[in-house]
RNA sequence: UGUCCUAUGGUGUAAUGGUAACACUGCAGAUUUUGAUUCUGCCUUUCUAGGUUCGAAUCCUAGUAGGACAACCA
């Protein structure tokens, strides 16, 4: 009770809302439209709206927006809830804005009956045009001025199927000189002869956004409905419908959307990357959508943490990709299993080392986990270090491996670098070095201290793994001005496949729910892309590293 | 040149008329058998101008800047 973490401004309004007894409990609810994947943008929705209700004692919907049914397809919704339910949540009511087709015709016949809708015939660029700009008002039509029995039988027909596509229209009749565009008489039933996902071939008349969020929000009894600042304008005509229909006054708030630096968050955008092929399809790892995100080896802790340390509020924002990344390692320094991967090696001969010889290591799996216990790693004459744990001519601060200089193996001897074997151009091919035998782990008399700890894998008991490497989509920060041309910021090495890997041999045994850190390089997931003879590895993150900027 | 929304360190978010704080980033150091983790310290902040008030980041007015709105998309 003490926890006095201070409330964002849709958390301040319910706190207020409860103590004035407006409401005995809230409801909220998830609305997505079935129509593409889930994004970062839409965890922070679902977070916050599930979080509210979890928070203040209530419950949360997922209602599916399905009103347009040419973009909407079933293999979205699965993947929707999907998505939810693996960020951990679980909603109250599983809800589809077609499941209100019915009562949403019967409101469109109350409006025409109050004389508050027509039916128009004018054509699409028409009513855009008679619509006027934000800054000079609209002019009514001839159709604005039908009769109610007129607007009924037309608007019969329209649901019988008797119009084309586009031939009508039903109109609200709000308000052609209203400074909110959206009040001059907006559309809210359109005809389009098209299989719905779920009424099939029941309707070729379909609601309007405005005309199906709302009621169903009312419909539903939600509380407090909240959206993006981009329907801001809605708003005044969400209450219209309500007030007019005289239904369940559920109220629209609106918080400022997620931006994150050197991607994009749309679903138009990402469908466009997905179509045009720039990316393997949703879930590729570099993706910003919750199934890409879950197979790159995000944990759902770790976003939820994200969405957290965001916040809520109503100015424009772009947050740093940095945090995202700052989220998942802190979560992962504490889940995962170490494992000892060389991604580019280079070899290492041990000359005081009995060939044929070899000993079993243990090591711990990870030292920020008591409970985790350990595993065993060979060691033999020969293995593979890291080309980057070697430098003939040391820069100043180097402690690694260098001619004549000592580091320890992780979890097994100090070696000293004794002599460097190179090719015929000159490149570093192999190494010779001296162990020191009384220096093993756990056990080491040998008075000797480095300073260098490298990781290193038994050349004999390697096992080739391919990693994937993922760096930023895009190569610029912000992203949101480019329209149509984004896509000329695309990073073209965001994706670097290693296929020269060798990994200790316990990491064959790895799973899919595994979250494994390879030692000093980063933490990495199977991906679904790996078989019985080649396990692929995705980089969810690197670890941070200091001497990449020491380097510099 | 209509209406609406917004403006606090580099990035986010708090402070609810009473000493501007927290996180991330950055920088410096300590510890470390991961140059990781952990720990310590430091840098940097109220868009401008008026007004109300004993007192303003907070309230008011104007300006400035950014954003949203003219889909038979949501």
């Amino acid at each position: 009770m003490a926890e006095e973490k201070s409330l964002n401004f849709l958390e301040e309004i319910i706190d207020n809302d409860l103590k004035a007894g407006n409401y005995q409990s809230i409801t909220t609810r998830f609305p997505p439209e079935p129509n593409g994947y889930l994004h970062l943008g839409h965890a922070k929705s679902i977070c916050l709206n599930f979080g509210l209700a979890l928070r203040f004692g209530g419950k949360t919907n997922l209602r599916f927006d399905d009103t347009n049914p040419v973009t909407e397809e079933t293999e979205y919704v699965e993947s929707i809830k999907n998505d939810v339910k693996w960020l951990g949540f679980t909603w109250a009511n599983e809800l589809y804005a077609s499941d209100y087709f019915e009562q949403l015709h019967g409101f469109a016949i109350k409006l025409i009956e109050k004389g508050l809708a027509y039916v128009d015939d004018s054509k699409s660029e028409d009513i855009a045009l008679q619509k006027g700009t934000p800054t000079k008002a609209g002019v009514a039509n001839v159709y604005r001025s039908r009769s109610i029995e007129e607007n009924l039988k037309l608007f019969a027909d329209m649901k019988a199927g008797v119009y084309k596509d586009g031939e009508k229209v039903l109109r609200a009749k709000v308000d052609l000189a209203s400074p909110n565009m959206h009040m001059r008489d907006p559309v809210i039933y359109r005809i389009k002869h098209a299989y719905h996902h779920r009424t099939g071939d029941t309707w070729c008349i379909y609601p309007m956004y405005d005309f199906a969020h709302g009621q169903s929000d009312s419909i539903e009894q939600v509380t407090h409905s909240i959206c993006t600042l981009e329907f801001v304008p809605h708003r005044e005509l969400y209450d219209w419908f309500i007030k007019n229909l005289e239904i369940y006054p559920s109220k629209q708030y609106e918080f400022a959307r997620l931006n994150v630096t050197y991607t994009v968050m749309s679903k138009r955008k990402l469908l466009q990357l997905v179509t045009e092929k720039y990316v393997t399809g949703w879930d590729d790892p570099r993706m910003p959508t919750i199934s890409a995100m879950r197979r790159r080896g995000y944990t759902p802790e770790s976003i939820r943490d994200f969405c957290d340390r965001i916040g809520i509020a109503k100015r424009e924002n772009l947050i740093d990709i940095g945090l995202l990344e700052f989220c998942v390692r802190e979560h992962l320094n504490k889940i995962a299993t170490r494992r000892m991967v060389v991604t580019d090696p280079l070899k290492v001969v041990i000359t005081n080392y009995p060939e044929g010889k070899s000993e079993i290591l243990t090591s711990e799996n990870n030292p920020e986990d008591h409970d985790s216990g350990s595993r065993e790693m060979p060691f033999s004459r020969q293995l593979y270090i890291e080309q980057d744990d070697f430098m003939e001519v040391p820069a100043k601060k180097y402690f690694r491996l260098a001619p004549g200089q000592m580091v320890r193996l992780k979890s097994a001897y100090i070696i000293k670098c004794e002599e460097v074997i190179k090719d015929g151009s000159g490149k570093v091919t192999e190494l010779h070095c001296t162990y020191v035998p009384e220096s093993k782990s756990g056990s080491d008399v040998s008075g000797i201290n480095v300073k260098g700890v490298i990781h290193w894998v038994s050349a004999a008991h390697a096992l080739p793994i391919e990693i994937r490497q993922y760096d930023r989509l895009f190569n610029i920060e912000d992203l949101s001005a480019g329209d149509e041309d984004f896509k000329v910021h695309i990073n073209p090495n965001s994706l670097t496949v290693l296929n020269t890997v060798f990994a200790e041999p316990s990491l064959k045994d790895a799973t899919a729910e595994d979250r494994f850190q390879f030692m000093r390089i980063g933490y990495f997931c199977l991906d679904t892309d790996s078989t019985k003879d080649k396990l692929v590895f995705n980089r969810t993150v690197t670890l941070r590293d200091m001497w990449a900027k020491e380097k510099k």
